[in-house]
DNA sequence: GTTCCCGTCGAGAGTTCCTCAAGATCTGGT
DNA sequence: ACCAGATCTTGAGGAACTCTCGACGGGAAC
């Protein structure tokens, strides 16, 4: 399934149109927090991204999105300059087009997208992390632990799937809460730390005591190896 | 198999000649189009990457493999600003050296890069920078040493990281301090004594006695070779 | 041989992290 | 609109870890 995400109905139609004449699903959406939304709910395979989206900045929507998905993200945008092309690629972003931009070579690109071996996990568009008895479903948004369903808070969920996106990857306290709670908040870091407490509780109560997610003194979390 | 992406024909055959000798099968491409091209067909272990490349530009080499393939991407470049590094590493590149290098030093980036198990996935902020049998994680924040994790404290790591940030590069005391207290910290230069000392006794009990970090009298310390 | 610079050690001070608990806020149902 | 339950936020205390500093011994440079 393929969103996209555009602002300007007339060329959101078209671009859609296309797709699913090449043999895609598409949704829509028209601003960022839609997006984001969509993104969560539907499971995409691909986001088609505008980042000249009015209201929330088109990057962030891109950090939001990355939180809970390993999905494919494609930027378009006016701007051609160098500058969007790096900082998007940079927060996470697979790909981009500058506009104007040919359709055919939207659809060609994300054809190409969707033939890039999908990283490990067996269904097209559900994708599921694994750390050893840890299972982590992002499509159903749910956690499973050698077997049984673990249920989590949605800030638990969060803090999860974004240090499960990159594994081994540490994360700063501010890191997580932007990734979880936004950007503009602002509070303490101490937060992040009661959270990771109550998710390890949760995760450690069933297991062996196996720390999935570890401490790194001094600058916040990661996932996996003790 | 390695693939070697270079223009320069005597310096592609260098490369090869010592691949070869520690027993790696090489490829050449001399064009990024070739480049791509022989990535798909032969699927390589490693690519070593001349950013450098005429027509084509490298980064965009480095984006069309990763359309189709996770395979290790080594990129070495003349330009040795930050910029360059920073660019090639969000493209989705796993490590970069600068030009010159000794060809032992990229003989041992390629070995440690098939020693280690691949970590799933895009760690496209995944750098590792690799001195012999040390392997320095920016992204993971933590050190290997043969493979076994080195525990570090903050200070230590920053240090460490400091130094490592430009191999061979003589860093005053003051300067260690800036990089790590930060540029407004008031306080001994012999603090920097204290934790070098600590940090040399954790990576040397493992090693057999192979200095990492060198004092250079007088001035400061540097890492690698005595 | 002298002087300075560097390496090592130990103990107190300081910081970071974890846990527990209670108040505030949010959500869904009635 | 109201209530009940779940969830989030904030704070304080304690434990473990890390930093800092002074002192002494060894080694390098001259």
């Amino acid at each position: 399934m393929v969103l996209v995400v555009e602002d300007e109905a007339a060329l959101s139609d078209v671009v859609q149109a296309y797709l699913a004449k090449a043999g895609y699903a598409t949704a829509s959406a028209r601003s960022g927090p839609e997006a984001v939304e969509m993104a969560r709910t539907m499971a995409p395979d691909v986001v088609i991204l505008d980042l000249g989206l009015p209201g929330l900045d088109g990057l962030e929507v891109v950090r939001r999105i990355r939180a809970f998905s390993d999905c494919y993200v494609l930027i378009t945008t006016a701007r051609s300059e160098e500058v969007d092309r790096l900082v998007g690629l940079s927060v996470g972003a697979d790909d981009y087009l500058t506009k104007p931009f040919s359709v055919r070579e939207l659809v060609a690109r994300v054809q190409a997208v969707l033939r890039r071996p999908r990283v490990e996990s067996g269904n097209a568009s559900g994708m599921v992390r694994t750390f050893g008895e840890l299972e982590i479903d992002t499509a159903a948004q749910e956690v499973r632990l050698a077997g049984r369903v673990i249920p989590l808070t949605p800030t638990e969920r969060g803090l999860l799937m974004t240090l499960a996106h990159r594994p081994g990857q540490a994360f700063s306290r501010r890191q997580l809460m932007e990734a979880v709670w936004g950007d503009s908040w602002i509070g303490d870091d101490h937060l992040v730390d009661v959270h990771i407490a109550n998710l390890r509780r949760k995760l450690d109560e069933s297991a062996e005591s196996a720390r999935f997610v570890t401490t790194v003194r001094g600058i916040g979390y990661r996932m996996g190896k003790g």
